[in-house]
DNA sequence: CTCGATAGTTAAGAATGTCAAGCACTCTCG
DNA sequence: CGAGAGTGCTTGACATTCTTAACTATCGAG
């Protein structure tokens, strides 16, 4: 059907964007079913250790007061918790509680079988698939 | 530096969800020189050809009312207009003025400068990326 | 110890997301 | 034809997020 010419930068900008939008589409629906928000759940999955609230400002790429509102609002879901740090008392690491772990494995979990073309990639295009997205959007 | 061993499902999701925060990243940066969030540029980029707000809802995976506004705000400034459609008195139909046009290829000329590592694929490279991309999201 | 920088909060206003209700229009069916 | 169901868009109320600016508390360098 589509021929297998390639495909213009421009082209394939158009179907990154398609991915996108079709990646944060599955991940919203699947924050939603727990009622929390795209943002909330955003924040949630980047806990994998306990951070600064500056360092999710920056992940999340906003402001360090709209950290302070989302932050308030998990944590009174209890989901996550604020803690000073001893060594600068400037600084409030932000800590997921038990349930806020369970969360985030069920938001994995739900959004690896919503992406159900994941699970059909063999390993060498998992590695080819790996290394072209770490190319194009290297770690900040 | 990093092992070249097939990544599992879940690694390549990691993955993928830091390119979809880096695309939009850049994506709202851009938007963001002109004035415009990052819901209003999203909407002036799928505006290729004219289209009713319905179909915008559904693109921009978001509720009817919420295009009204943003329809609202960039027909204010000039650009974008709302036609009804003769057919179908009920539906209006969204369309780019000259000035929404450019704005359009600003965007576009902007972010594909900016997304670096795109221009550094090579025609093989651009096909796999492609396919890899429209496997994991198929056109909705 | 004072000054400049940093982390976090607060507050005000715009933009967006969600939900329910409402109006205009189309379509179907009797 | 005409009543009723369904669709497209708008409006209003409210929660969340974004943006900006000011403010407090703390740290670190001189």
């Amino acid at each position: 059907m589509t021929p297998t010419a390639p495909p213009t930068p421009a082209q394939l900008m158009d179907q990154l964007a398609q991915a996108a939008a079709g990646y944060y589409r599955s991940f919203a629906a699947v924050a939603a079913e727990r009622g929390l928000t795209l943002m909330q759940g955003k924040m949630l999955s980047l806990l994998r250790r306990p951070m600064p609230m500056r360092t999710l400002a920056d992940l999340l790429a906003c402001d360090a007061s709209n950290v302070t509102g989302i932050v308030d609002r998990l944590e009174a879901r209890g989901l996550v918790s604020r803690e000073t740090a001893p060594a600068d008392r400037r600084i409030k690491n932000v800590t997921l509680t038990e349930e806020g772990e369970d969360t985030v494995r069920q938001i994995r979990a739900e959004l690896m079988s919503s992406l159900t073309g994941l699970e059909g990639l063999d390993e060498e295009e998992r590695i080819t698939f790996q290394r072209l997205l770490a190319r194009v959007f290297p770690a900040a």
